[in-house]
DNA sequence: GCGAGTTGTCACGGACTTGTAACATTAGGT
DNA sequence: ACCTAATGTTACAAGTCCGTGACAACTCGC
């Protein structure tokens, strides 16, 4: 999946070389020179990470992560921190601050990829690309198809976004409050039992080929996918 | 598994990052500002575990730990102790005051996960999501699911919960009174007897893998899960 | 603006769960 | 052996949780 990436560096160069790597890479890069330009693009819209530089003119990376992080909206949006300094306390004290990872500059493009992607993998599984198979069901987000058996299975984008979520996080009971947390966002007030029809019109999606079984109810606890 | 978790800490950019990453680990954060405030939400309800800053406005950390300890009700919470200081002096005051553990700001937010994980471990496995094995009995508390030599076996929520405490507290007696407080919670009022008739739920639904005979009756004592 | 598709909420009914009481059985002391 | 207290077992009514269909509001491309 295409995933829209911020990126906070003052430097022109490092900006350019990143962001053509992001394009080359799939991903759509939003940019921004210092902390108060990126406010304003993230208050607009939500990118799916952000890179950002420790060392910024005017309000610095640190502090932009933490408003990041203060802001109920913005919580959950992963950060990676890129620095200069390979100083163990600064790399301590950017943990505090709330980012995901933190790399060293010089880093080659290869080595920003990889981390961005284990990023995402970590933190949001579902907004990687990968396809995701199992029991007979096949889910590829790059052309958002969903195939069971072979045939393929029409789905609503809510419950596309869920079946994603429930095949990355297999094998796990996930109760109503995190689903709702991690699929529909959690800035977003709907009731509970919202999820249980959005369930059943995923499984009535998925009856024609008998893979509705894999979603399973925990009774109590909330639901599950299994392949086993 | 997951836990409710009281945060008390006075800087709200720490206490938001802490609350985010908490819930991102699937437990439930409770958040009071000053000791006062954390002491009316325990008296509400008994948190799993408080995460208690050091500098507190008001009555300290320390103070409030004390109190914790003093009552009988809260007597077992455990807690963990965050503080700027790395001051040797202050550490040993503070697991002095009765602190499961302690940790130096600035802390990476892996860091304070896993030490949350050690202290759940040790003072209340059944809140943690490892995975549960004796005498051929398997239980997940991830996806929900128990085995007995592989087979599936069918439990109700409350047998599944009285299940996960017992073999997380093998070999060892409980009362009536301790299980109701543990299993089912410590404000609820149900009779004891109700205890044998779910022990004896659990042991009905065993039996088909003979390993019933692992919940045993300690005669007027309580039971025990033995797999010896 | 129009219509098809999507979304969140509600209400109803059925299935499962739960606590209690009542009765049966067992263990342990005398 | 007998008696008593403790535990096992079953049945049941009340409560809770979940599946399901209907529906109105909403979005989005045309």
């Amino acid at each position: 999946m295409a995933a829209t990436i911020l990126v906070v560096e003052d430097e022109p160069a490092i900006q350019e070389l990143i962001a053509y790597n992001l394009k080359q890479a799939g991903h759509q890069a939003l940019r921004a020179d210092n902390a108060e330009q990126a406010l304003n693009l993230v208050s607009n819209a939500l990118p799916d990470l952000v890179l950002l530089d420790w060392m910024l003119p005017g309000l610095s990376g640190i502090e932009f992560a933490r408003r990041l992080r203060a802001d109920k909206r913005t919580r959950t949006v992963p950060i990676i921190m890129l620095t200069a300094r390979s100083d163990e306390q600064d790399k301590l004290a950017g943990l505090d601050s709330g980012a995901d990872d933190y790399i060293t500059k010089p880093f080659s493009p290869r080595e920003l990829m990889a981390r961005i992607k284990a990023v995402l993998r970590r933190r949001a599984p579902e907004m990687t690309d990968d396809v995701v198979q199992a029991g007979g069901l096949k889910l590829d987000p790059g052309s958002h198809r969903v195939t069971g058996h072979g045939k393929p299975v029409e789905l609503g984008p809510t419950e596309f976004r869920l079946l994603h979520f429930l095949m990355t996080h297999a094998e796990r009971v996930h109760s109503r409050t995190q689903l709702l947390d991690q699929v529909w966002g959690d800035h977003v007030f709907v009731e509970e039992r919202t999820v249980d029809v959005h369930i059943r019109r995923l499984r009535k999606a998925l009856e024609p080929t008998e893979l509705d079984r894999l979603v399973q109810t925990v009774r109590g606890t909330g639901y599950r996918f299994s392949a086993s």
